[in-house]
DNA sequence: ACTCGATTCAAACATATGTTTAATGAACAA
DNA sequence: TTGTTCATTAAACATATGTTTGAATCGAGT
């Protein structure tokens, strides 16, 4: 068996287990698992071949260890920061814009993002973890502002689809740069254009679910 | 050099290449371009290991072939059947119906979306012609639409980003269907429900462009 | 029946990659 | 000092995978 304690509990390694999971979160964000190499992960970290099984037992268990180890590095860089008294319409546009910031953030928060990309395209175990931690919190919020725009006689799953469409629109922008840097090489679509871009989500979005209030909850079934 | 006559020209093989491209775009589509393997494909075809060497080159020259060998099954699949006297509003929803059905097809027209979805993440030198081939007629037509339903004042690049909004909407319950499933294990957004989710879909951006339409373009800058 | 090009086949080849191993070093306690 | 434990290292190992090779097979034309 591996190392099992300082995966988990912090001692005063020789830091070479930090350089693994801060090296292995670029390399597994840019490549995804498998594509990404054990050897390119130690190269860019500086240490052995063997560091990784040595540590987290073998590559799965580095991947795991990576997506352990950044318990939310976004909301405190990024907070979409609105108080209790908040009118719903401020907290959308304050939420799409938190999530357009983090879509297209290049830096350590950027990993979680692209890495859920990659495990929505190409599963491992890693998924539940991911979608329980990460993803229905994220999802919730944004129901719950969803929520307080639609009638209140508004059904469950008319605030799911709506919720829906919402979070659609702000990540493809990532999913599909490489397609929209294709079809509008003009038009970059990068980090400048999130509030270009925000002020569209938001405005499409909020005239939909005025529209929905009106008819008393839009579609319910 | 290999066989290249045979991979263009049609002739009287006996049927290997054609089970090959058949395989082929199977595989490559549930698994990705680099996860598929030569041998697997081969299997699935009844063909020896060297016949994707002998009549396409390479894995890479298979892969192209493929994309080359579906000039759009779809369209005759599953045509958006409208008159040019269609009213925009049936427009729209024939088109998100179409493409609903297009995204969680399981056949052959379904391999040019999925194999679509990962080139976004992980693009391979056949992205260009993808792009140019599928994508942007695809995306002009949706624009022409979305034009019609717009203010005729509106400008070129509101219409781009209601058109990137509705898009979004359709694709991403094929992108994020592996995280859907897990957040709502009861829903299961399946192909069963694309009356529902084109329904919704056609409604939400319906009611943002009559919104913006009335605003005179929306968020022109 | 024979020939010749095209096709198929089994086997080998070359490389990439995750993993293991045995040796070495470093820090520290007895 | 000596011995023990943890960490690191170079090398080897096992496997997967794209590709190549040379022989065998098939089919059409003469």
């Amino acid at each position: 068996m591996f190392n099992e304690q300082s995966a988990t509990v912090s001692e005063p390694n020789s830091g070479t287990e930090k350089r693994l999971l801060e090296a292995a979160g670029e390399i597994f964000a840019e490549y995804g698992y498998r594509a990404a190499t054990v050897r390119q992960i130690c190269e860019k970290a500086g240490a052995n071949i063997a560091a990784v099984n040595y540590h987290f037992g073998d590559k799965e268990g580095l991947y795991m260890a990576v997506l352990r180890s950044v318990p939310d590095a976004h909301a405190e860089k990024y907070p979409a920061d609105y108080g209790p008294g908040t009118a719903p319409e401020q907290k959308l546009s304050a939420y799409i814009q938190s999530l357009l910031h983090r879509v297209f953030d290049e830096g350590r928060p950027g990993w979680h993002t692209k890495i859920m990309a990659r495990e929505m395209i190409e599963p491992t175990r890693a998924l539940d973890t991911l979608v329980e931690e990460i993803a229905r919190p994220f999802h919730q919020e944004l129901a719950s502002i969803t929520r307080e725009l639609l009638d209140s006689a508004a059904t469950e799953e008319a605030v799911r689809l709506c919720t829906l469409s919402i979070l659609s629109q702000c990540v493809y922008y990532h999913h599909a740069r490489s397609v929209l840097s294709r079809l509008y090489p003009k038009r970059k679509y990068g980090p400048n254009d999130i509030p270009r871009l925000a002020e569209h989500i938001t405005a499409f979005s909020l005239a939909a679910l005025k529209e929905f209030a009106q008819q008393n909850g839009g579609i319910s079934e």
